[in-house]
DNA sequence: GTTTTTCTGTACTAATTGGTACAGAATGAA
DNA sequence: TTCATTCTGTACCAATTAGTACAGAAAAAC
């Protein structure tokens, strides 16, 4: 027949989330989208029906991505030393190639709360898949009898989710990495649940 | 002569802050600006040379009043109920009748991080400002013996702001003063300074 | 080769952006 | 009243916005 392939519609799509990360939604403009995935007008509104629709596409990405890194730890380390190994996953490693990021969906949930009240609600939706994890993990550790119930899993995990919401406000005003770390184990040193 | 009273300046500077505070820098057209004045194109132009310069003259407001409130209650507080009484005041009494805004320096570092890196210092020299006073409160309060020093004024200081940070993300995303009470009261109870 | 499909490139649209120009009404002091 | 000044309102500007239309090049299967 004929040209099966569509152009690699995953890496397009992560350009496009680099872009959108960075610069947030509105002002990131359609040219500049264009020029990022490195494709044509038409290709862009043939594939991804419009720049609103592009970005609900992204946000999805970013969130299952960094759910998935905290899926990964979860399997890896006790759930005491969950939250320092998320965190460093996310914003030492992150940051170390790419600057001071923050977090796509903190950074949605910021800029668009008073703006685009759907893509607010999915970037919270998405942020509430993170604490719900932490929730489990440490609902299931305190069962298991290896975390204390000084706090109940929940609050734990809402603690942990304000630190992590803190430090990635921190993460995109603080170039420096090291300081970053510092202020990591500044944060988790408070939590009693030092791994 | 003529004519004198400018229109009330300040009066109309705190309705475009409210505007900017709620929608963010790019997010808010000059149309939307005037309406929320009430004052014409012309008018605004005379007083206002440009759209970025009135968001630098509201974002200092901001900053100030911040700041502003800090000192007031440290002037009432004792240092280890000061970060207590200053989330409460800045997050629950203004999120009490205006909703979840947030906090409108801490909006902007994460909305100008890559857009427009004067006003994203602007946001983060006024943040810093915040931090210093706390810093400073703390250092006094431990050279008094009336704080441990188990962490150094600093530590204590860049913990209380990360805090912070994180806790006025979630008032943007939690609706609910009450939840909003039970994240601080969960956050502060980790600092060992309770009060 | 022919055919079928996916892409690029260019040219548009209508609306909106921030900013300027200027006529004239409103205002108050002399 | 006169006169200087500060407003409002409207009309404009050039640039940019997201989105559409379509001709034709590129590419692969047959």
């Amino acid at each position: 027949m004929a040209r099966p392939a569509e152009f690699d519609r995953t890496k397009t799509l992560e350009s496009a989330m680099k872009l959108f990360w960075a610069r947030g939604y509105t002002a990131t403009s359609l040219p500049e989208l264009l020029t990022a995935m490195g494709i044509a007008r038409s290709s862009f509104y043939a594939s991804f029906n419009t720049k609103r629709a592009l970005f609900t596409e992204c946000l999805e990405l970013f969130g299952d991505r960094t759910l998935a890194i905290l899926n990964e730890k979860a399997a890896e380390v006790p759930a005491r030393a969950l939250p320092r190994a998320f965190l460093e996953a996310t914003l030492l490693e992150v940051s170390q190639r790419k600057a001071n990021q923050g977090c796509m969906m903190v950074n949605t949930v910021l800029e668009l709360a008073d703006v685009d009240r759907e893509l607010n609600q999915l970037a919270i939706k998405k942020l509430g898949m993170i604490e719900n994890v932490f929730a489990q993990v440490f609902e299931r550790a305190q069962r298991e009898g290896k975390l204390n119930t000084l706090r109940s899993a929940q609050q734990l995990a809402n603690l942990v989710m304000t630190i992590n919401l803190g430090l990635r406000v921190q993460s995109r005003k603080t170039q420096n990495p090291q300081q970053l770390k510092a202020m990591i184990d500044n944060s988790l040193s408070t939590l009693g649940l030092v791994a």
